[in-house]
RNA sequence: GGUCCGGUGGCAGAGUGGUGAUGCAGAGGACUGCAAAUCCUCGAAUGCCGGUUCGAUUCCGGCCCGGACCUCCA
């Protein structure tokens, strides 16, 4: 097995990976706030996560990949505020809504999927022991975290103390010591979600859960803390000096990694902006994994542009594969090739491994059977081919009348009346559907 | 202003100190009644200026351009 070498944020460098325990590797990725469906760029970390985490299942004998739900938040009270529906109804569909969505670009689900809502007293754990060390302190019925008391701060962001405060751009709120202080928690008045605490009724501060759920199920050090590159800062720099200063000696996640936006005419696609799509309405536009082939054929840390072009040329890509494993049936015993482990082991370079499918998908178009087994165990490494041939290019719905038209213009071509046949198929065309006379018979496509 | 990341053919997108992958699109050909698919062939790129080097797209410096973060954000 190749030496699987990651990008770490941390250091700015690919560091060959070392897990602390190689009978199990721990990975945490920040997960969804659930107050609305998912959009595209919400989905490429899970998709990029998911490559690494069926990766790492193969390199390792056990893996725990958690993912987190964040159920309370001041967003979700705002959609419930507008709309009247109770909070609780909001997250559960919405968080079915974005299983549904990630499990048709083919994300497996993570390992444990954490709710914020029922870690609440970790979290006044965490918020108690950073008090009692000199790291937090209460004030006006927040608590707060005492950015200057931890020296590290701003080592994973590239940010120091003075920079802070020439760039704060936000009013500091009178009962914190220093502008950079961060909230661990917050009152709650009686409207909106609280639990009782040592501090009155509150609820948690944003940065707070995923230090509280990472300790929770993975341990006070893991190996993978993964996430947008719009989190470095501030929540994963506060996620890391909660998680230090609340566990001394620990090492909280040794490898940082950040995926990169997605953009959409040159400029990252959000909701505050408007400018997005979600994965419902581009799983309209393509098939589940035409989007993943879309979100995985640029390197994950580089910015990737969103475009219905794009869109089309994946699934084309993914047409290829189809087809190769169709003409040329799997041999029986199947590898992940080395050109596609080595490229992912490389700190996940799945354009590469793309590439190196495009190589066997040739050979096994060519006959190779043993190439189309490689080129499937290569592709369902990646989340690809996960569908069959048949159902890639024709679907399941009703063809029957597809047979019917087919027979009449098997007919006419027979008398060689070929003005009857090529309208048949034109007629067929128009309506998505399309023909190819090969040496076998006539065949469908969805076009 | 600060921090960080990029600028490769028409588009997408890798690698590499020594004649620049891969996919899509395009051109020509084979096959086909015509298409589609497949196969063969072809054209086409490293932002600008310096430096290091026998040699730089790759390393270093400067510049220009783009983007992200510094506020909720995947």
């Amino acid at each position: 097995m190749p030496e699987l070498r990651l990008h770490n944020s941390l250091t700015r460098r690919r560091e060959v990976f070392v897990p602390i325990d190689p009978g199990h590797v721990r990975m945490y990725v920040c997960g969804p706030t659930v107050y609305d469906l998912a959009h595209v760029g919400n989905a490429r970390p899970v998709v990029v996560y998911d490559v690494l985490a069926r990766l790492l299942r193969r390199l390792y004998p056990r893996v725990t990949y958690a993912r987190n739900i964040t159920d309370v938040d001041d967003k979700i009270n705002a959609r419930a505020t507008a709309s009247g529906e109770p909070i609780a109804a909001i997250t559960a569909r919405t968080t079915a809504d974005y299983h549904a969505d990630m499990g048709a670009l083919g994300a497996l689900p993570p390992d444990v999927e954490p709710r914020a809502t029922g870690h609440i007293s970790d979290m006044i754990d965490i918020a108690q022991r950073l008090i009692a060390s000199g790291h937090a302190y209460a004030a006006d019925g927040h608590v707060l975290f005492a950015v200057p008391s931890f020296n590290d701060y701003g080592k994973l962001s590239g940010r120091n103390r003075d920079d802070q405060i020439a760039g704060a751009r936000i009013d500091v709120a009178p009962y914190k010591r220093d502008a950079a202080d961060f909230v661990l928690w917050k009152p709650s008045p009686a409207e909106l979600p609280g639990w009782d605490s040592p501090w009155g009724r509150g609820r948690p501060g944003w940065h707070i859960e995923c230090s509280a759920m990472s300790h929770r199920v993975l341990g006070e050090s893991f190996d993978i803390h993964g996430g947008g590159a719009d989190l470095i800062f501030p929540h994963h720099e506060n996620e890391i000096a909660q998680s230090l200063c609340a566990f001394p000696g620990s090492q909280f996640a040794r490898y940082w990694l950040h995926n990169g936006m997605l953009n959409i005419n040159g400029e990252k696609m959000s909701k505050s902006l408007g400018n997005f799509f979600t994965v419902r309405q581009v799983l309209a536009m393509a098939p589940g994994e035409a989007i993943r082939m879309m979100l995985l054929r640029g390197h994950y840390r580089a910015p990737i542009d969103f475009s219905e072009n794009g869109l089309a040329d994946c699934r084309k890509e993914l047409d290829r594969f189809y087809r190769a494993v169709e003409r040329t049936p799997a041999a029986p015993s199947a590898e992940v090739p080395a050109s596609v482990m080595d490229a992912l082991c490389d700190d996940l370079n799945t354009p590469l491994a793309i590439s190196a499918l495009h190589a066997l998908a040739d050979a096994a178009m060519a006959g190779d059977a043993q190439a189309s087994a490689d080129l499937q165990a290569g592709a369902q490494l990646m989340g690809f081919l996960q569908s069959t041939p048949a159902v890639w290019f024709q679907g399941n719905d009703d063809s029957s009348w597809i047979d019917t038209a087919i027979a009449d213009r098997i007919a006419a071509r027979k008398a060689r009346d070929f003005a009857r046949a090529d309208a048949i198929r034109a007629e067929l065309l128009a309506k998505g559907i399309l023909l190819e006379d090969g040496a076998g018979g006539t065949t469908w496509r969805k076009a």
